[in-house]
DNA sequence: TTGAAAGCGCTAACAG
DNA sequence: CTGTTAGCGCTTTCAA
């Protein structure tokens, strides 16, 4: 069959149907065409619904669902500058509160149709820049930061990128631009009050051995030894033993090894992970201590097991699927041009009692 | 209508530059100036070194790293039909074989300088199909499903898309495209010898309840019971008890309960997962059963608690971080337009012997 | 080896 | 409400 009598310009022969879409896929124009609209009015019809008439809507509807067609983002994000694509970098997946942080993340940004790109800089990777750059280059609406302090060189490419940043898990000083937090030498200085309140005077910290965990280790022990507490409440000895990233329950039962040690009479230890407090109490117990009335053990990340140990086990609790949630409201606030009120969010902590203290 | 081309208009004199990098950033098109180069030339620096001679090779490398040009992957995904981007969709970033399996894909994913875009399905999530397409949207060069089995509407367009596809966890009868993976019918058979060789004739099977999980207990059960045992080797019962996604701690303890409750006299438990084990485990413990004279425990996943437990955990092993691994190499291979030798991959198991059997 | 031209598929910004 | 016109920033193609 020759073309019908029209008088538009001339039409290229019609390429086979099946071979052109499964080489490139039907676009928007392809779509238009089918609909019988401009390719303007078929993106409304899309993306802005209500910006366009009934009929339009439905012929549009028709041919999406007929032809199966998928908006290239690639494209869109280009001529919009929004990608729809949310970036997280954290040390390791693997981190209690950051797999809670990471789920609550996906599902609230997958209401908004946005979707996360997820990058892991490991613990002290040197190139955690390249990283960064690497994700910057595909132009995310927003990145969040979980537990990753960046160097100078990153803080100023984030910076120059112009993409809202979220810093998570630690209430940083000076933040990059938002915040979604909670003060980890608060948690130490209520934990060695906890402890102390509960009759332990040989305290011990068992943490990992980077900058963090050193600051922490540091706040928990001039709070046992604060001077302002009454002596009778105040630490006889803080013991700091420190274990190798990333935390494990192998990790924990060693550390407790060489702890006793050094200081035989420990009473008390407080762990910056549950992993490594089931490590401690699983080392204890071997060794025949009882917990807690001779050890007792507070661990951080309340995981999902904690309740079910036994003697179930004390420890801080942090939300992380608060963090999340709201990290990604944050950035879809912030990337869809609404103000946003409170920019740097204290999360906040709570001590759980269980039965290892 | 215009005429095309006959009165093209002259370039505009260049804007200045401050402005213009605040507003949008630094293109190719203003590196390519500052290196005093076509953009063409500075593209191929960036790109493809050794197509370019050492001399434009440096300017552009010098103006990159002074004004920290980063090429928009936008716009060099849409014009080379490559994003660099490789999406995996999992049920749930808890799971622990899908914690190794997302880390090492991440990182194999790092090497060649891809990123990865992760969704979450959900355990049996109607909006599936809403994510794949969001997914397809973003016109990855690879999506990895990891234990999720689309739907037809969704086999459908990710065929249609002509994305590379990796299914990763089992061994599907059908596969989209690739798999990774490993047969969970050869496990429960395996498991189920395994059990009776060690002389257990009472088995029981905890698991989730759905389909996958419902396969599995028939295999282990069908092989447990099979005629061509010599009788003496052949189990005398085997009960399956069933709990809700998602393995937990809770859930094993629960499912210990209600078991001996219908079936006191049950030697063998196979979990499937480690963390339902564990709560078995624990479970038993609190009744006054002994692991494993009275009861044996096997679990499911290895994670790395397995060993530390006490009685340590017996579980079978799969390699989520080969898998991850394997599959990031395929799609990277795909996409590079390498041909793949083995696009169907079983990765196996073992099944490790510890305290608890 | 280098460069110019021509888009990739979509949307912002206007005009009707 | 609808359509037209220009790009978004990069790479492909082809010619020099």
């Amino acid at each position: 069959m020759t073309s019908k009598g029209d008088h538009k310009k001339v039409l290229q022969p019609v390429e086979p149907v099946g071979r052109s879409r499964a080489k490139r896929g039907i676009t928007l124009l392809d779509l238009a065409k089918i609909a019988g609209v401009s390719p303007m009015s078929a993106s409304r019809a899309l993306n802005t619904p209500d910006q366009v008439s009934e009929k339009i809507l439905q012929k549009v509807r028709a041919a999406a669902s007929d032809t199966g067609y998928v908006a290239n983002r690639l494209a869109g994000g280009l001529a919009s500058q929004r990608s729809r694509l949310v970036a997280a970098v954290i040390p390791s997946i693997a981190g209690p509160v950051f797999q809670d942080m990471v789920q609550s993340l996906i599902a609230s940004l997958a209401e908004s149709r946005y979707q996360l790109m997820l990058g892991q800089s490991g613990y002290g990777t040197p190139r955690e820049d390249d990283l960064l750059k690497a994700i910057i280059g595909q132009r995310p609406d927003g990145i969040v930061l979980g537990g990753v302090v960046p160097s100078e060189a990153g803080r100023l490419q984030l910076l120059a990128s112009g993409i809202p940043v979220v810093e998570t898990w630690d209430m940083v000083e000076s933040p990059i631009d938002m915040v979604v937090g909670f003060s980890h030498d608060e948690i130490a200085v209520a934990v060695a009050e906890y402890l102390l309140s509960r009759g332990r005077r040989r305290l011990a910290f068992v943490g990992g051995d980077h900058a963090r965990a050193r600051r922490r280790a540091l706040s928990f022990s001039s709070a046992a030894f604060d001077k302002k507490r009454p002596a009778a409440r105040r630490a006889k000895s803080v013991h700091i033993e420190a274990m190798p990233a990333p935390a494990t329950m192998r990790g924990g039962r060693e550390a407790l090894g060489r702890l006793l040690k050094l200081q035989p009479d420990t009473d008390a230890v407080f762990c910056s992970s549950d992993l490594i407090a089931l490590g401690v109490m699983t080392e204890a117990q071997a060794r025949g201590l009882r917990v807690p009335a001779d050890l007792a053990i507070i661990g951080f990340g309340d995981l999902h097991f904690a309740a079910d140990v036994s003697p179930a086990l004390s420890t801080v609790h942090i939300d992380g699927t608060a963090i999340g949630a709201i990290a990604g409201r944050l950035i879809i606030d912030r990337s869809e041009g609404r103000d946003i009120a409170q920019p740097i969010v204290d999360i906040g902590f709570s001590i759980i009692t269980r039965e290892s203290t």
